[in-house]
DNA sequence: GATGAATGAGCGTTCATTCAT
DNA sequence: GATGAATGAACGCTCATTCAT
């Protein structure tokens, strides 16, 4: 049954792989359509226009993320090792995701503001899933108390952020994220 | 007297603060020359290019923060004060320059290689600056060991930048550079 | 049915005025649009840039030039008859035509390399066709033998050449032509 | 005294050399300036435009032209020697002047009508120059009748500018003329 | 007279969006 | 729903001309 993908699924899937590798400005609808294998008027049938296509497509990914977060957590497992396992599954998204973090740190008026609230209560689902890992290490006391602050949820994800993009820079598709794991269990974990 | 700006100081202030509110491709030479003052034919009696414009104002935005730091240290000073000192610069000219950094983290063609790679020297040199009080840190034996890695000195600077991103969003410019300084202690510091 | 005129024919029509009338470089792409009535962005649906439209021109022309004069040629006339019948009829491709051989005369680089390549073979065409007569009429014993030159050719096309331009400058359509007949033939012609 | 050239003989002698190699819509007031080394406001001190500027080339070149031709005479040669020297001339003037026929045969607005008319006068005493030697042909009956008609000079103009381009073409600078002579010759000469 | 920084109308081209079929 | 030809505002950039010094 995968064979017939709908219309909207396989504008959604060339868009996803366009804008991952490019720009929002240097991606152009001709170039969707083209890869959709579908006429440039049907982008407009189910998209209303090219924001709304790449605001669609970001929530898509950030809630298919989330999910995958929801879904790995176990909770017989130690806090570190959920929060490992995060930071993998949040590394392999922005490996192939490396402009959608982007972003969410501008105050462009790329997004409109209603959609922007939309992205961000999913990015909120998100942070909070990870921080929930941070609450579960501190009650483990394996944790250092300070962690259990949103800002460090934040961190981590900008701190990821940079592995990625070093990561990218160097060719070095693993070594980066093993010294950061490293690192990371200095900062986060009790002595 | 700071009332007779040049052209050219007037065509950079009037674009460095365009390009700090939106991304390059938001920005049009006419904004830019209507911004300064100026006629658009003047913009490229000093920048060749859009493209060289930009360049520019990255270049000597990003020696200004450099000059700005090596200018703060004090030799005398331990590593820890140092560092403090170097953040809060560099929080500082995050805030005014908040699209400044994300450039350096695209693999986009906006700048020539050539171009990037001057860039990338400055930007190098701005690592090298932080980087060895990080050294001096740990031979004063106040600075955990590990964090005598470049990987370090990266991590810092996105974290910095995800500070300024949260002030920027909750308008709450100095409780979490503090927060920050404070979290950041716990990590570098030896206990 | 001829009001029904393609998008394509009612641009190439446009631009084929003007291109007659005016140099390359005083000719819009505005102009054309508007006279063709067509928007801007609907040139570049069918030609890729300036010198592609003022390319195709040029070469649709020709070819009907050349397809005219093959046309013409008979076989059971003399030499001389069809040489006429070919110089009046590049006579009058040229008076509505007048800017279209001042362009093959040039160096500039308004056209590519390999669009000059393709226009070339085109005159080629052109030429031979016109020196075949030159080489009946030889073999016929009515032309004189020098005839059977190319350059006698090239001389032959830049004095109808001139012959326009004399009577476009004294509005007198038809006495130069004949004056013109009358003088090659005294040329060419064996006495 | 040639080392103090006046500053609109700089631009003159720069101007002339930069419009005899490309055409008019190619060659920037500001080449000019670079190439005669003065600064750019100054060629609007002696012309009062860029078309000005190109006419008085055009207008001094032609008079060079004709007066060369002139003292070239000699009373006491047969006329087809005249017409040879003349056409040398003409052919040596051509080469380095590739564009300035090109120009007289235009429609162009690129010259005011008063200016254009001036160039004609210039171009009709040219014209009378050769004219004068074919009727002085006739007279000697050593030249055909017929060619004592002002289209045959016209012709004379055309075929050797035809024979310039096919030099520059081709470079081979010699050939084409000598080729030409010896058709010429058989074209007027009595048999 | 000489300068060259400043000008701004105009250019060729792009591309998100529309709409008749 | 699906199409893709048509649109036109907007873009980065050029260059003949002006004018304050």
């Amino acid at each position: 049954m995968r064979k017939k993908e709908s219309k909207k699924e396989m504008i959604l899937n060339a868009a996803t792989s366009l804008f991952a590798h490019k720009e929002f400005h240097l991606v152009g609808m001709d170039d969707v359509a083209k890869k959709a294998k579908v006429a440039k008027g049907t982008l407009y049938n189910y998209f209303k226009s090219k924001e709304d296509l790449y605001f669609s497509i970001l929530k898509t990914r950030l809630n298919t993320l989330v999910n995958s977060l929801k879904e790995s957590y176990n909770a017989n497992e130690n806090a570190w090792n959920n929060l490992k396992r995060y930071i993998e599954r949040i590394h392999k998204f922005m490996t192939s995701n490396p402009y959608f973090f982007m972003i969410l740190k501008k105050e462009e008026p790329i997004l409109e503001k209603k959609k922007k609230i939309e992205i961000k209560s999913t990015i909120d689902t998100l942070k909070e899933t990870i921080h929930k890992v941070f609450i579960k290490g501190v009650k483990e006391r394996t944790f250092r108390i300070e962690t259990a602050n949103e800002l460090v949820t934040d961190l981590v994800l900008s701190m990821t952020d940079t592995v990625i993009k070093r990561d990218l820079k160097y060719n070095d598709k693993t070594k980066a994220v093993e010294t950061f794991l490293g690192f990371l269990s200095t900062i986060i974990l009790v002595n």
